[in-house]
DNA sequence: AATGAATGAGACTTCATTCAT
DNA sequence: GATGAATGAAGTCTCATTCAT
């Protein structure tokens, strides 16, 4: 009499159910934000949610599928703020450090969310639930490596493999939300433009390539 | 009876203690290598070390102390191996390429230390053990920063906040293990020079600014 | 998600939750009685009341809340019994006769209990629940203290130190259940006279202090 | 190689051998008072007395043998000092008031040992050194027993059943350590001379009753 | 749809005891 | 005679999960 996964099975799940899942994710979020992933126990996050326990067990099949729902959500989140905040960029430079600034941002105003997705990346991370989670990290990597691939194909990126950059740009990202801990204050702006910035320098093409080049 | 603590208490550990503790590390760290923190139990670790789960708890106070001694341990050796690669450089540009070729090959040639610490560092952190946690990723943060800041007043790379940069170029170096996982057949050596040509472009005074400076 | 600590929470428990608890709180004071404090284990608890041991740790937040409400409960019922007991005596003389008497009574029907509390005030004594232990004591020590010196003050007691004679009246008491352990065919009711005669020459006034007095 | 028990081999311990029991007891008996039943544990033992818990076993069969060694220690040295205590006694009620005072100081001097038995007889008690801790106990009731029965034959005491007011005495007598515990300003000889007045107004005939027996 | 009672597995840890040295 | 390394059992407690209601 359980509701099915959604991804097995279409039925649709009802408004309430959807409701019930939204706010169960949004307390795992809370939880694994405040007290890591080991201290994380459905208990934990009933308490957060205001709920019981075997609730949490009623609407996920397992602790599992909570997590990868939980990751699901907040790398949707994710995109959506990214997409909106890139927009139309003039230039694939200018894309570029409106993605990196726009990261930095989304992880100041989430940093719940995003020190959840760092204890599941980590805590779980390439073991557990690896195939999700790899998966998910692919497809952040697979992003970056695209954008960065046609900037050098366009000529505004100097020649560096994209898939290396990309790795390399998404560890300096991924930082971020240990450093907002570390530091409170940190003026999140000024790290923004530095990260950019940073970035523009690593990845541009000189002025001399481009001069030779044409 | 049980032996006590190194550092509180001045009595020198036995040959065989000290080898079984070893033993011990060594076993956790296979362990947090292979399974993640979350299933990284005691008795995981026994049957990897092929010893009983209770001499753990003989050898070690805590499993929080287990785990201090596994940083520790991985710390200590990343020092040595360091020191050991960046040696006299000529130059702070130098020095920072040497590091970061140092840590690439690092993590390379100690995978299992590198996962088992990123585990450690994740899984547990700013949260269990988050002081000691926090202070260990503040010296590393530390030891980068200081050399930044000492080629920024030699002239040698321009001007940034060195803890902004130090976070960033941890954050890349933290990505690899997880990209060598991800992709066993990385050639290393080309990904170290090609990070450490990717700081040295984002940290180096440009061709200009050397002349307008001096 | 466990039940909260009645004490602490006004969240009122369940009835079944009641129900739950008062078995287990019995089957420790069988086991308790049983097996003596040491051998008392969740387990062998879990085993007289035919559930399992995790159950006993849903209800009570440790064996220490366990064996709190072991003594809280069996205290009340001792105290409900001698209020019964003792009712409206005549005088102080009466009132500590149907006292002792009341208590050999109850430690006749109620061997279970005054063995296990016996475990708990002796086996924990000082210890481990000092404060609780203590202050149990101290209560039923000042009850007692408290009708020996009235009954001074009315003139029907001689002079002692009322907390000197309640102590040893206490310990008088508390040794009948070892006693009638070791010997079960003590005639209980002859006992009680015995001891409330045996009390009542050595508090009452002489007859000789009597004519001097008054 | 161990040494034997000496009961059940006449083998004699050899000096060393004697005096390392002695040292563990009287280690168990230090941490029995301290720490009380349910924490005192070999290593605890081993701690006091500096040496390693191996050696306990080495030197005694059991933690059972090792605690009925304690409780013959004590009571071996308890009978030593009310004999020497009660010496000549010139009648019965003397006898008895000597006894009751000298177990009141004898409580009063040797405060580890009488909270060690306390411990003992209670946390074990009746359960599972039951055997050893019974006979303890009927030996000491006998002898007071046997002594209440002379002076009842003597026409000294009033006719009262001597098991019963000797297991009365004890309780009283074995709540003093508890007392002392709980109040250490007590004044040890008031204390003392209290309760043996109190038992000899309890036990003495009447002079009524001699008149009129003679 | 939701709760809360219940379980059984597994976690860390302590303990008495054994044994090679 | 003594140590300290080692074990295996048992201890309390937490957890994800199930199920009657």
């Amino acid at each position: 009499m359980r509701p099915r996964n959604e991804a097995t099975d279409q039925k649709p799940r009802s408004f309430i159910e959807a409701a019930r899942r939204d706010q169960i994710v949004a307390a795992a979020i809370e939880t694994l934000a405040e007290l890591g992933y080991a201290k994380t126990s459905f208990a934990r996050i009933a308490e957060h949610a205001g709920i019981s326990a075997g609730l949490i067990s009623y609407h996920f099949d397992n602790k599992s599928e909570l997590f990868q729902q939980v990751v699901a959500d907040i790398n949707g989140l994710m995109d959506g703020w990214l997409t909106e905040h890139i927009g139309d960029a003039g230039s694939y430079r200018e894309a570029l450090q409106r993605l990196i600034e726009g990261f930095v941002v989304f992880c100041d105003t989430h940093r719940a969310q995003v020190l959840a997705l760092g204890q599941l990346l980590a805590g779980v991370g390439g073991h557990e639930n690896g195939e999700l989670v790899r998966s998910q990290r692919e497809q952040s990597v697979g992003q970056i490596e695209q954008m960065l691939r046609e900037g050098q194909e366009h000529g505004e990126f100097r020649d560096f493999s994209p898939r290396f950059m990309a790795v390399t740009l998404l560890g300096s990202i991924e930082a971020i939300p240990a450093e907002l801990f570390a530091s409170p204050d940190t003026d999140v702006a000024a790290y923004a433009k530095e990260l950019s910035m940073t970035y523009d320098l690593a990845v541009r093409r000189s002025r001399l390539s481009r001069m030779t080049r044409g």
